[in-house]
DNA sequence: ATTTTTCTTGTGTGCGAACACACAAAAATA
DNA sequence: TATTTTTGTGTGTTCGCACACAAGAAAAAT
């Protein structure tokens, strides 16, 4: 292996046995402070680098992670942050990780809390979780703060001292994408409708954010003199209803014409419409699910906004293993790439290979 | 290390000594089709999988792996490509993984061939190299091919059997997102300009790739009745040259409202351009190199198309050590994304952290 | 001065796999 | 049948580090 130093070296260089020198790596036992600075010089001049590969087979011990995520039977968004996190399990289990995951309803709060309660019973050293409930997310990470267990947060950022890093993309930054892509498509000066299809959690920060980039966009350029409303709808769901709240949507406000959805629900508005007749409105939304994909090349969809899920779950992992197996500290906040899609640069995001993606 | 399965293991339920177990692993040595059959059954029963922390740390060898790319000295774009490369060795170092590299002039074949000279006199055990100098890459992957050398190329793929990888873009369908970026900001209907800016190499294979991808979107749409021409020059490197060049053309072309700038020096057009008086032209261009940012900034570039350079350096030298340590076979392509680049979404792919990422 | 406690240090073992070596059993040769 | 040669197999060492243990040296307490 080259001519790397080990610690045998350096305890030879420095005239004390390996024992002293791993004492003095690792500050643990008593070492005379004369030992202490011989080990610590001949470290720094042969610019010592420990072997991970040799720390991590001799640690012999395991890393437990819990990972608490939206069940991806309720919302086909999710399957992508489990995927990537599961690949990043393939590639670091070897490093003495051991991943549990831990699933809830999207829509329930009480099954997060059922969850909540496994994960604490299962004790892990660390814990990736997705906060969908505001509230109860916040009673479980003051939970783990008790049993010092560090959190690393994908999707939604909290404000929380036990949060280790938030992996996800800029809310109010997406807003302003939007805002940029949806000025592309519309003639001036006209309207631009934010929509949020979502249940009880529409006040969450994060679509707030969203929002405000996107009316900021559009305050960049009172020139043009364009507008900005909001409308928030729960009744997704039922196809029925939600063609009727469109279709009186475009009616009552023909100003309209670019809608900013602000989920990976833009499917829902053009489902809704399908076989209906309507005018035309340019639309922009978020994430490549094959519904949206599919309206996307029929280019009823203008662009769709990437925040790459899946490498959110893969980099939450590669955070934890960071942290536990090379013991390096993390950035708080890793904002991920807002990729613009639309239908001749989609194939790259969808086949794209983590199985090559490793913690340094 | 939880419940993980070891040659032990085996071992013992197949009725063997390690040794007998390893040697079937292997395939190294003679073991009797009776034992043989006894291991096979027991790792396909116990799943067994082998531990990539104790055998490389058992297998205690090198592999020398050289790199050949252009001196990024001679071309700004070129640092990405190196920093990736030397970021994803900083991160699988520990696996013995040696890395040379050699670096040469852009402009100069000849310093090719010299360099890939004192690459075969390194004798390394893979090779990573971008192609630039399309016969002197032949010649050196021919070489290669004699000693066995597996190939990962960059930036450029050249159809020969010793390539094991090709990592960059997909130079056809950039042209042809290039042509939906351009279509974005012109009126109908209009001339689009392709313009490479480049020596020697300009009947280069991706270049034409680029070009067609381009006159395929707009052939795609007929109606529309666009027209597309190409210009070569290789001047962009003397100012005056340049400045003269792009206004004369400018104004010969009043057709031209979009230009296409085949590679990462759309900057040169606006350089030259830079206080003169000359007609709005859309132009869409490739790589976030700083120049190309300001202009982007400026909304004197409508898009940048960006290429991941760095990733590119990156996953070359992991799909090598894929090769060697995970002895995985390899993607023969490997297209990176078309991240299309606007002001609001640039920061992300500048700081985009490798440092996180692993081979599987 | 002797015993006890505290501090400091070296030695040794194990992690799981790779590979060298030695030796037994079987086959081939004399 | 005696001997060489060819299989087939187990044992032992090594990789670099983590951690346990024991034992020597020094300091404190008796």
């Amino acid at each position: 292996m080259s001519n790397r130093v080990t610690i045998k070296d350096i305890a030879e260089q420095a005239g004390v046995s390996p024992g002293t020198v791993d004492r003095v790596l690792h500050n643990r036992g008593k070492v005379s402070p004369l030992n202490r600075q011989k080990v610590l010089k001949v470290v720094e001049e042969l610019g010592y680098e420990p072997n991970i590969i040799a720390s991590t087979l001799a640690y012999n011990r395991t890393v437990k992670v819990a990972a608490l995520l939206p069940d991806y039977r309720t919302d086909p968004y999710w399957e992508k942050p489990a995927s990537g996190m599961l690949k990043a399990y393939q590639a670091v289990k070897h490093f003495g990780i051991e991943l549990t995951p831990f699933y809830f309803d999207l829509f329930d709060p009480n099954a997060f809390l059922e969850q909540a309660h496994a994960v604490l019973q299962h004790a892990p050293d660390a814990l990736l979780m997705a906060p969908i409930f505001f509230k109860e997310a916040n009673l479980l990470l003051s939970e783990c703060q008790k049993m010092g267990i560090p959190v690393v947060l994908i999707n939604t950022d909290l404000e929380h001292e036990q949060v280790m890093t938030y992996i996800g993309q800029d809310s109010y930054q997406s807003g302003v994408l939007a805002g940029k892509l949806l000025h592309f498509g519309m003639k001036e000066p006209e309207k631009a409708l934010v929509l949020n299809l979502d249940k009880e959690t529409v006040n969450a920060k994060h679509l707030l954010d969203k929002e405000q980039g996107l009316r900021d966009y559009f305050a960049s350029i009172p020139e043009k003199g364009f507008q900005v409303m909001r409308q928030d709808f729960e009744g997704f769901d039922q196809a029925p209803v939600m063609r009727d709240f469109m279709l009186d949507l475009l009616e009552k406000h023909r100003d309209v014409t670019g809608i900013f959805v602000s989920n990976s629900r833009a499917y829902k508005v053009l489902q809704a419409l399908e076989g209906q007749e309507y005018r035309k409105v340019k639309i922009v939304g978020f994430d490549l699910l094959p519904p949206n994909l599919a309206y996307l090349n029929q280019e009823k969809i203008s662009f769709l906004i990437n925040q790459n899920p899946e490498q959110q779950g893969y980099l939450a992992l590669m955070n934890i293993v960071n942290h536990f197996i090379y013991k390096r500290p993390s950035e708080r906040i890793q904002h991920l790439p807002l990729d613009i899609v639309v239908t001749e640069n989609a194939g790259y995001y969808l086949q794209r290979n983590l199985e090559f993606q490793m913690v340094g």
